[in-house]
DNA sequence: AATGAATGAGAATTCATTCAT
DNA sequence: AATGAATGAATTCTCATTCAT
């Protein structure tokens, strides 16, 4: 009883205390976007977010920490994306591999700014542990999760050739190298051949299951 | 004792212009590969090259040329492997993207540092566009002459399904995607099964010219 | 009452931030007397004013700025002197004269410090237009206020041979050159000679307005 | 006969090595007048002067010698043409004064390059005692000889409330005075007005002996 | 909880001077 | 005597963090 008359305080303080990190979590990725990483100022971040300098230090204790959270936040996006994907029980087994392509290549995920933000946090990676834990993190449900849905398909078909493992190992690395050329030089690439090429790869491994993209 | 009469001519003093500005960019690209692009500094360059402080602003004027210099060293000494592949008179089409896949995952470019060091500026070339532009261009090699390379191969064969262009977009993101993953997650990805991938995918647009790695 | 509350909490900010950057360019005039505008570094600024190194950026943004603005704040404070002489309705043409004979040689102007001060920058002018376009503004001022004043004299006098506009250019020319005089050699200058200097010079040009210097 | 043959080859080398000397400092008037005492480096001056970066070591120890020699330079010149006025034995005393009024706005010392490197050392005099006593050493010269020139005049006309020491210093505090103006605000004084100006000036002391500026 | 002025360690850059050639 | 590459102390500027309000 008590607890049910001062939980909502308490979730009302750390409710209102959730918002402003995202805040600053929001501003941080603008400004990654916008200036790159390493120009990137607790000035800047807090002038975006409207709020105060000092703020940063009050919520995430340290620059270094926010950033650490900035990038779990799209690491986390992403990967929610993905679940509710991988979860959807109307989805057949090549309908979920179509979705997730179709994901991989929305308008939510191929932004040049998050893309932006992903290559800045891997450029760090090799220097910053950190970084490379929680990028590993993703990578392995998609491996763990693509490599089921390749190995299904291989009892499907008549698919002898494949690896499942493999597949999927090549699934993630077409798609981060996609998103690198689409971040880097998006006057040779647009987000539609970029699909074209992932249906190109699904239909050379799994030709029962995906269709060849309408122009060759 | 040829050496100890030579040397002496190479010490501090007489090592000549370009020799001290490839000096500092070994320096740089070491550093950068420790530390990352955003924490090495002027110091640690010149400390780890065993030069003054003041020596990278007299060869270099200041720290953003020296570190444009260093990724067009990188890029340029990437870029010359493959044209002497491009060039090699003895070697015939599939030969030729064999040697390229052998290349693209031998010692000389799967290092870590200089993966590193690639995925650093990656990170950065949003931000300033100069990386960019180094970066674009040796895109732009491998996109044209692998393009030419995979049209000889399907007029060679039976490959109506492919699409030249595409099929070297696809070559070129799977590469920059697995050394991101070596890089990333070396422990789940070895070499071997890199280039296995790779093989994978040679072997599913052209079956007639590649053959199936042993391991399945 | 009502400014008492409020007063305190706006102008205590604003106020404060005025402080610390008249602050700042007290402890710059003090530096540039005692060492010379070229050897006056942002540490002996601070160190003179008690403060922390990174302020001056806080507050003037550059170094360059401080500068500016120290000498804006010292012609300001000259020229303030100079518009009380000659907005005020009580004294009369020969009588603003003779006070702003007195006023270019009273304590508050001829001071070894801001002597050396307004020489530093005049010695920079040729080379920084901004100190030129500063020190040129209070020359216009005298210009054009004593022109006036040595006009309505020869209205009033038998002075035919008098052009006020040379006039007025000569007396600036003689104090300024006596400045410098009173700044190189003060042995062999003291500051009564001066005025008994610019007092010839106002008897020569207007003997039935201003007296003879008693010592010949 | 030994002595005949050695001298030349010692006057040579010394020859030359004035030479040097006087290369270095014209640069470095050049120097000073284009970029103002502080911005002057030596890589400047011996670029200017087509020499090698050490010379200035080699040649006068250190910066500062070379800047000191280059002032004494400079005020040297300046005397010597006034030498050559004062001693003059076909000059009367008026015309001496004339012609020392001529020369002090002719186009030898009226030059904005020598009037900037003045001002860039007169500034720099409080901090540096040698700069200021090279400065006040030419002032003692014209203030003697000038003093003497219009004593002369005093006992030859009808001017007993002329006292000559202090016209004296007038006349140097106008010249110095006209001087800073025509450095600073060239668009506002002519050199012309500037002649009229001190024209007036001896005019107005000694009317017997000048004539009025045509111009009034 | 929020603010933003102040701090000061750290970084890039400059430049007089040195010294091997 | 001359050169100019190399040095490194000195200087300005940046910016994460602190802390009084």
């Amino acid at each position: 009883m008590h607890t049910s008359a001062i939980k909502p305080a308490i979730t009302a303080r750390s409710a209102s205390k959730q918002a402003r990190r995202n805040q600053l979590i929001k501003a941080t990725l603008h400004c990654i976007a916008r200036k790159g990483l390493s120009s990137t100022t607790m000035a800047d971040i807090t002038q975006q977010a409207g709020l105060s300098l000092g703020i940063v230090n009050l919520h995430f204790v340290s620059k270094e920490r926010l950033l650490i959270e900035t990038l779990q936040y799209v690491a986390d996006e992403y990967q929610q994306g993905l679940e509710t994907i991988y979860s959807d029980q109307t989805l057949n087994v090549s309908a979920k591999i179509r979705a997730q392509a179709n994901y991989d290549f929305s308008k939510k995920i191929i932004n040049r700014d998050k893309l932006a933000v992903w290559f800045a946090f891997w450029g760090e990676a090799k220097a910053r542990p950190t970084y490379s834990a929680i990028c590993a993190e993703y990578d392995d449900l998609v491996a763990r999760n693509l490599t089921a849905l390749f190995d299904n398909l291989k009892r499907a078909g008549d698919y002898d050739n494949i690896n499942p493992a493999r597949a999927a190992r090549a699934y993630t690395a077409l798609t981060d190298g996609l998103w690198l050329d689409l971040l880097i030089s998006p006057r040779k690439l647009s987000v539609t051949k970029a699909r074209e090429v992932v249906n190109d790869f699904l239909f050379s491994q799994f030709p029962q299951h995906f269709k060849l993209p309408t122009t060759i």
